[in-house]
DNA sequence: TGTACATCAGTGAACGCGCGTTCACTGATGTAC
DNA sequence: TGTACATCAGTGAACGCGCGTTCACTGATGTAC
């Protein structure tokens, strides 16, 4: 069969669609090229056309998943002025939801402790995609804060931190009260009351 | 030969506390029953004479991370009243020594992301170790606190977050004065001024 | 208009390798008689 | 006191399996003449 101009890329696309939900979920180590392959319709035997490494997939997939929860908060903050938009990306954040469904959430809080392992290309997409959050969160913070790239950095952290440590807790329904404390502390920190307004 | 009485538990020892630094640095699937034998000085194939598989290899080696590190942190705050164990443990938490060194650090900061994909074992090992240091933490926080196992979570996972997102950062000069920043928001919170003193 | 050839995304068998696990064996020493 | 046997931590070859990677091939269609 012969194909349309845009096909291979649309192909590619779907491959690295499948990784990067897969990447996250498993693992770049748990995952594989035969399996994700199959997971977009075809044989691993064609994966090489597309990728020179396993290794350029997840760094791909990395970046795609970036792209995509970025894509997400984006769409849940629009229209929204700053504070509103930082208290409603900490309440989509910390939640059990993001808990529950790693493959179709942040990169950071999923993948954290694998990325020192991980070779150059992939440690070079996760500390883009990384960077690239931080400032976004920076930009909502008040302007009279000092320094608010670190507060930035510090608030992806601890947010990230909290949806890796409920995930190691087995029992769902602690984890969830556990994140909504989580949640609370992390919005005080940004500058808002209990009440939800800022100061 | 004819062994020792304690011969036998003597290796088991030390095969663990091999396993103990390779699985932080390496992660769970990154080590190999052969590789850790023989940092132990033995042959692979006496391996299931002291456990019944690798996952059981990998959850005795977090137990021993978990304990090592929590003495660690012990020595360092012998001694010392509430708030100065809370300030030296941040102290030493949030620090390039800790980034630059997973194999003897702590294993939150080191395995958050693998853990959700390991069986049942491992996962009961880490979650004590968690509950443990989350426990250690509570009993340095004011007593006025009013909740102080949520705000010891919150802050466990702040420290281990800071460390991991450090990690992931290519430019260990940038990583410190991150780092620096993060331990002075942290102990900030942990009701530290500036100066270090409590209020 | 018809025929031969080029193109190229995708196929599927095969490769070498490392891994977790198994197992028959070793060899030094304690013990039973 | 001497001999045969039991014990048991550790050895090293072998197993089956899954993985990343390679490669000769397929088959549909566009193109050159």
């Amino acid at each position: 069969m012969r194909y349309s101009d845009t096909h291979k890329q649309e192909t590619r696309k779907k491959v690295v669609k499948a990784a990067a939900k897969a990447v996250r979920l498993r693992g770049p180590e748990g995952v594989g090229v035969a399996e994700i392959m199959a997971e977009a319709g075809l044989t691993h035997g064609g994966f090489y056309a597309h990728f020179p490494s396993k290794e350029a997939l997840v760094a791909a997939a990395i970046e795609e998943a970036f792209r995509a929860s970025a894509q997400r908060f984006e769409k849940l903050t629009e229209g929204l002025d700053a504070p509103a938009a930082l208290a409603a990306f900490a309440d989509a954040y910390v939640t059990p939801e993001h808990r529950a469904h790693p493959e179709r959430g942040c990169p950071i809080a999923a993948l954290s402790s694998d990325l020192p392992r991980q070779g150059p290309q992939v440690r070079a997409a996760y500390e883009a995609g990384v960077r690239g959050l931080i400032r976004r969160i920076a930009g909502w913070l008040p302007t009279q804060e000092p320094d608010r790239e670190s507060l930035a950095a510090s608030l992806v952290a601890e947010m990230a931190g909290a949806v890796a440590l409920s995930r190691a807790m087995s029992d769902a329904a602690a984890a969830g009260r556990w994140l909504a404390d989580a949640r609370a502390r992390i919005k005080s920190r940004m500058g808002f009351d209990a009440a939800g307004s800022q100061s």
